[in-house]
DNA sequence: TGATATTAAGGAATTGTTTCTTTAATCAAA
DNA sequence: TTTGATTAAAGAAACAATTCCTTAATATCA
């Protein structure tokens, strides 16, 4: 109990602050395409719907700091802001399962902008091994185990369900340091290993329930703001 | 119906519990194939990596209740959670914008499986109009605005940044009452519009700060100033 | 048949996140 | 230069969510 300056909690940026970044990014961007050199939290605040002090609160992390009365220069936090968020770096990623989600993601060429590139997918289905997806081909899995020196560290899991724990174990059996997974299963990480999970139908179901509680309820409170 | 818990006002179903379910449900799913009978809270929790207690408090928003001693009946579990996430009613949906993250979504056909068809799509792009993409050939906008009797009340939005706030009150406009939102743009709902933000970048940022973090830790304090 | 262990469920305490409040800084205008 | 208004930032309070704790029920085993 002596060490007084251990980290306590490992002081973790919180998610929901995380999640909200890119958001304040985009609308910087355009903010700064419009020729705005200065934008204050209150303004960022009143058009993004979040509070004014939340603003400040998550751009802080960054390690920018505002000018009282007048505001954040809007280029260097849009900088802090890709650094800080890592989109700035280019993150090389395996993609594992060339189904239906997966094969959408390999057309997506969005998350380049946004750091991450897709180098390689596998699958086992023979009827996709050897074809190419947006530039991308798809090889068997056993190639993907074979090639023990690969520098990659982070994998994208879109299997079908059944295979989804299966083929997270042999990524991080093989040097998969994060897995991105879009499937509903959830993955209980080993060691230091990263999941960050991406289901779609988690969101589709929110969606839902917001949806019926609006419809079924005529004295619905709007969002508490 | 809703007479017995009216005690609570709104009685929201907390958002991460919904996040959840599907998570849960696809893990049943898993274990009715391989014949189970009954599952407890307990192993759901532990093959799930979550809090048992957490797992029964998430389950009895469905309304359904385990057996002491038993767990829960694992086919009417699955049941309660499709139906309790409107995953049993098939829901159409517009997609507006069909470029890189559009088309992947139109190239999805998983939505299907949980109570999403997408029935239409629109852009402003020439190149793009007139073709069909995933089965779903590509409108120019105006046509969606043209249609005032459609009876669709979900829209996706997949458009670039700079729109996005633009189409999504042109939607709004037109009678969607649900925007699924994969912008990083956040969208200030009007009235009874639920809207459910879905920004791919937003779950790439959080794992990327987790890997550096993960990464850069132990001896290192946290370069949070 | 009775004891034991396992389970669901409800309430309390804890934790984490958001919102509120106060303070200090500084630009603009008089 | 002085005053007033607006802002960022830090701490306090409120809120929501998770975890912990206790209770009641019951299938299994002695």
């Amino acid at each position: 109990m002596g060490e007084e300056n251990v980290k306590k909690k490992n002081a973790l940026v919180p998610e929901p602050a995380l999640r909200r970044m890119p958001c304040y990014l985009a609308y910087l961007k355009l903010e700064h395409r419009k020729g705005s050199q200065y934008v204050s939290s209150t303004l960022i605040a009143r058009d993004n719907g979040v509070d004014p002090t939340q603003v400040t609160k998550d751009l802080s992390y960054t390690g920018i700091s505002g000018k009282t009365r007048v505001g954040y220069e809007v280029e260097p936090l849009i900088d802090a802001l890709e650094d800080f968020l890592g989109f700035r770096v280019m993150d090389e990623a395996y993609l594992f399962g060339a189904g239906s989600l997966g094969t959408a993601l390999l057309h997506d060429h969005g998350l380049v902008q946004y750091g991450l590139k897709i180098v390689g997918a596998f699958d086992v289905n023979p009827l996709v091994i050897g074809h190419s997806i947006g530039g991308i081909s798809i090889a068997h899995i056993d190639e993907f185990v074979k090639n023990k020196d690969h520098g990659i560290k982070i994998g994208i899991l879109t299997t079908p369900v059944a295979n989804a724990r299966e083929v997270a174990n042999m990524m991080v059996a093989n040097g998969i340091k994060a897995i991105w997974n879009f499937t509903p299963v959830r993955i209980t990480s080993p060691e230091g290993v990263v999941v960050q999970n991406t289901s779609l139908y988690a969101h589709l179901a929110v969606m839902f329930n917001r949806l019926n509680a609006a419809g079924s309820d005529d004295s619905v409170a709007p969002a508490k703001k």
